[in-house]
Order: C-alpha cells, then sequence, then structure tokens
DNA sequence: GTAACATATGAACAGTTGTTCAATTGTTTG
DNA sequence: CAAACAATTGAACAACTGTTCATATGTTAC
C-alpha cells in the first residue's frame, strides 16, 4: 500500500508541505476569527441561547425571560447586559419594565443551521 | 400613546400572557438545547476553530495542526481528543503520524454562516 | 537492542465563566 | 410621602476551560 503523503522535514517544521499550504488559506483574518468565535460562544451557553430563541419572534421583559429560561431576574439581566454590548439584543424601557428583542437577523439562521445540525 | 403591552399579573408569574406562549413554543427540546450549546461551545475555542478550518478541505498530522494554528502539539492533541469524542473529526493512524480530518459537513456551514455574520 | 520521532496523556495551574446573594436604582401607585 | 415592583449592579464563589509541563506510548530506522 502506497502512502498517500510525503513527508519531508522534521519536527517544529512543515511536515506535508502542499497539504500545509492549502490549510493555510482556510484560516479567516485574526479579526475575523475572533468574531467568529466571540459568536459562538456566546451561542455556546444555554441560558443565553435560550434567551436568544425567545426573543427572535417578540420583545419581553426581563420576568418574563427569566421565567420562560429558567433562571432568576439577576442571571438573566446579567446576560442581557453581554449581550447588549455586543450588540445583539436592543431595548426599549416603558415605565417599570424594560422590553428586550433580539437585534441580529443572522442568529437567527445560525440556530437553525445548528438545529439541522443536531438532529443529525 | 397607548401601551403596547397588557402586563397583568406580579413577580414570579406571567407578564405578558401572550408573548409569553408564543416565545415558548421557540424553545426547543431539552437535548436539542444541549446539542445545539454544545456544538456553538466547540466553535467558541479559537483554537478548535481553526483546527476545524484547516481539517475542512484536506486531513494533517497533528504537528501540522499545531503549526497551522500556532499552538503546542500538546494542546493541539488535548482538543483533538475532545474533538474526536464529539464525532466531529476522524482519524488514521499511518506509522508514526496520525492523520486527522473533519468528519462533519454542517460545520463547516455553520462556520461559513458565521463568517457571513461576522462581516456585517 | 537504541535513538529519534510523532503523538498521547495526566496532573497542575491560571484564567475565565455563570450564578447567587445582597444592595441599589428608578418607576408607579396609593 | 411610603410601599411595591422591575430591573440593574457588584462582590463573591464554585465550576469549568485551555494550556503547559513532564512523562508515557508506539513506531521507524539504524
Amino acid at each position: 500500500m502506497k502512502p498517500r503523503h510525503a513527508p519531508y522535514t522534521t519536527h517544529g517544521t512543515v511536515l506535508h508541505r502542499r497539504q500545509v499550504e492549502d490549510a493555510r488559506r482556510a484560516i479567516h483574518a485574526p479579526d475575523v476569527l475572533q468574531g467568529l468565535s466571540q459568536t459562538f460562544k456566546m451561542l455556546g451557553d444555554e441560558t443565553r441561547l435560550k434567551i436568544c430563541l425567545v426573543l427572535a419572534r417578540q420583545e419581553l421583559c426581563v420576568s418574563d425571560i427569566a421565567g420562560l429560561v429558567g433562571m432568576s431576574e439577576s442571571a438573566v439581566s446579567h446576560q442581557l447586559r453581554i449581550m447588549k454590548a455586543m450588540r445583539l439584543v436592543a431595548y426599549r424601557r416603558e415605565g417599570k419594565m424594560t422590553y428586550y428583542m433580539l437585534d441580529d437577523d443572522h442568529i437567527e439562521d445560525l440556530i437553525r443551521l445548528g438545529a439541522r445540525h443536531v438532529a443529525e
């Protein structure tokens, strides 16, 4: 059985020149890479993921979000602050309450695609 | 200015009945939710994200992956173990080397969609 | 056999993360 | 005004994460 690759150097250096050169092109620019991982990390927490889901179609006040995601209002408020900083959610104050809403069209698509992946 | 919502109860209970009922339907089943956040969390780490990118088109040995993503071989090996456990990568041994490759079509789509999002 | 190498693995560690709790702010209502 | 309520904030804390370092495993070449 003949080898599919041709290794040509030693430790610390590139072992498979052609493959490595091709692969290098696949890596995005540092800032894109950072934004990407930040976005995914955002959705990597179940609480935030649920918040995104419930806020996708309508605005909701903090208490209702808390009830829906099964977390304390404080915990939700902390998460919303992060999501607000990332410009993922918009908010609107009305009297005692603050209504939050998802302010990013792409997120829903991302979750939908992810869900299709999970469903195998 | 008339209120857009009609609050009707107090603390701990639902404040906006209709919105909450609609929102509740948007939350996926617990196992789907968990799978989703796990997948996103996976991509939420820059090292793993880069590994996915470089392994999308061709297989590579651990040393070359390490060189490409700028991490020690040990660090990469640890991450590959996790990714292997998640059935995200497949591997093939050939002599001294182990060649890894992305074993999940959806991941690339997910990253591509994410990248489009980052680019605004 | 030994030496060199590629990879894997375990323990330890620092850094980060998400929640809780208590206190605070700001608003509405009586 | 005070009481009730919605939301926010900061400190503290436990849990988790990713890396490093040292060591181990397994393969190839001499």
